[in-house]
DNA sequence: GAGACAGTTTTTGGATCCAGAATGCAGAGT
DNA sequence: ACTCTGCATTCTGGATCCAAAAACTGTCTC
C-alpha cells in the first residue's frame, strides 16, 4: 500500500501549494472557500498525490491560514469523495479501486447520455455555435488546470446544466472523482484523445439523436479503458514495490 | 417566500431537538458527527422546516456543544443538499422546488432501474428471504425515524450496496434530498401506500426482471406525484398567505 | 537479539475569544 | 408622513488555545 505517496519531495510539494494559493490571490468570499479551491487543485492536478495524509497543520501553513478553514475544506473535499477521514487519525488523499472506478464510468454513461437525450431534444442553433467554440477550446488546451475547465464549461453547455441542475450536480461529482486520473492518462498518452470533443459536436450538430450518443458512449469507453490501464500499472507497481 | 418557517413555536422546536439529542445518546465518535446525525434527522422529520433559518448559536445551546462542531455538521449538510448557506448570512434549510423534485424521481428513476436489473442478474434464493424479512418491517412501521431506517435497509439490500457502492451512495444522496417531503406526504396520506416493498419484492422473487422494474417505476411516480402535489400544495399557501 | 510495555511527542478535534460584516432600528430631513 | 442615512446590536467566520488520543521511540526483560 502507499501511504506516504512521496512521489515528489516535501519542499516541493509545499513550493506547489503555496504557487497554487498564489493563483487563488483574492477576492473570495471566505477563506475556507478559497482553501477548498486551492487543495481540491492541488489533489485533481497530482500536487497531493492519492494516498498521501494531510497534515491540517503543513496545509494551514503553506496556504498561510489558520486551520480552522483547512478543516471545512476537507469536509467538503470528503463529501466530494475526494479525501477520506481515518476517526481520529487525520485526512487523507483517496485513492480509487479499479472497481471503483469501473462503476463511476458506468454511471457517468448511464447519467450522460440521458443528460444528452434530453439536451438534444431542445437544443438551439446558437447553442450549438458555442458548443463549436468551447469544443475547440477544450481540444486545444492541454494544460492541466486550463483543460479541466474548458472541458468543464463544453459539457454544462452541453447538457444545459440551467435547466437540470440536479443532474448537473451529479455529473460533476462524478466527474470530480476521476478528474486527477484523466489528466495523468493524457500525460501518459498525449496523442490518443485531440479531437474527442469536436467529434462529438458535429455529431449532436448533425441532429442524429442515436449517433451522438453512441460517440459519447464509445469516448466515454476509451476515457475509461485509459484510466483503468493507468490504475492497473499503478496497482502492480505498488505490489512490485514490495513491503 | 416562507422565510422563518414558524410552524411550530421556538420553544418547541428547541425542546424537540433536545429530544432528538438525547436519543443520539453516546458512542460517537466524535462530537461534529453526532450534531450531523441529529441536525439532519431534525431536518427530516420536520423539526427544521423548510426555509428555517438555522443559527449556529441556537443549535449549539440546544445540543449542548459549541459551536464548531455545529458548523462541521453544517458543511456536511451543505454537501447533502439539505443546508444552504447564504454568505455571510448563515445556513438555512433548503426547500426543493417542484422542478428539482421532478429531477431528483428523473434520476432515482434512472439509477435505481439500472441498479435493480443488476442486482437481479446476481439474486440468490438468501438474499430474497432476507428482503421478505426487511420488506415486511419496512411495510409495517409507520414511524418517522425507524421508517427511515427500515426503507434504507431494504434497499441497500434489494441493490447490493456492498457490491456497489459509488451507485449505492449515489441513490442514497436523491433518496436524502427528499426524505422529509415523503415523510410529510405519507402523514398527509397514510393509506395509500401500505404494501408498496411487498409487491415490489414479490415481482423481484417472480424473476421477471421486465416487470420488476416497472413495478419499481411506477411505485417511484406514485410517491413522486405525492410529493409534488405536497409541494404544490405549500406554495400555493404560502403564495395564498400574501406577502 | 527480539518483543513488549511505557513514556514522550505529535496531531487531531473541541472550546473560547475576537474581528468584520450585515441587519434592524431610530432619528432627522425633505 | 415617508424615506434615507447612520449607529448599534447581533451573528457569522477566523484565530488562538487546550485536552485527549494515537503513533513512535527507547528501554527493559525474556
Amino acid at each position: 500500500m502507499v501511504q506516504t505517496g512521496n512521489a515528489a519531495s516535501p519542499k516541493e510539494r509545499a513550493e506547489a501549494l503555496q504557487k497554487l494559493a498564489q493563483r487563488h490571490g483574492a477576492g473570495y468570499r471566505s477563506v475556507g472557500a478559497m482553501a477548498y479551491d486551492i487543495i481540491r487543485d492541488a489533489i485533481l492536478d497530482g500536487t497531493l498525490p492519492p494516498g498521501m495524509k494531510l497534515r491540517q497543520e503543513t496545509l494551514a501553513e503553506s496556504i498561510g491560514i489558520s486551520r480552522l478553514p483547512i478543516r471545512s475544506a476537507l469536509i467538503q473535499l470528503e463529501a466530494d469523495g475526494l479525501v477520506i477521514f481515518h476517526a481520529r487519525r487525520g485526512a487523507m488523499v483517496r485513492a480509487l479501486s479499479v472497481e471503483e472506478a469501473t462503476e463511476v464510468y458506468h454511471l457517468r454513461t448511464l447519467l450522460e447520455k440521458d443528460a444528452l437525450r434530453l439536451a438534444m431534444a431542445e437544443i438551439t442553433p446558437e447553442r450549438i455555435t458555442r458548443l463549436r467554440e468551447l469544443a475547440k477550446t477544450a481540444d486545444d488546451i492541454s494544460e492541466g488546470g486550463e483543460f479541466v475547465e474548458a472541458r468543464t464549461e463544453f459539457y454544462a453547455t452541453l447538457y444545459d446544466a440551467q435547466a437540470r441542475p440536479v443532474m448537473w450536480e451529479m455529473i460533476e461529482q462524478l466527474r470530480l472523482k476521476l478528474g486527477r486520473y484523466v489528466l495523468g492518462w493524457r500525460l501518459v498518452s498525449p496523442a490518443e484523445h485531440d479531437h474527442s470533443h469536436g467529434e462529438l459536436i458535429d455529431a449532436v450538430a448533425g441532429g442524429d439523436t442515436d449517433e451522438a450518443l453512441q460517440v459519447l458512449e464509445s469516448h466515454l469507453d476509451h476515457v475509461r479503458d485509459g484510466v483503468i490501464a493507468l490504475l492497473d500499472a499503478a496497482a502492480t507497481e505498488a505490489a512490485g514495490d514490495g513491503s
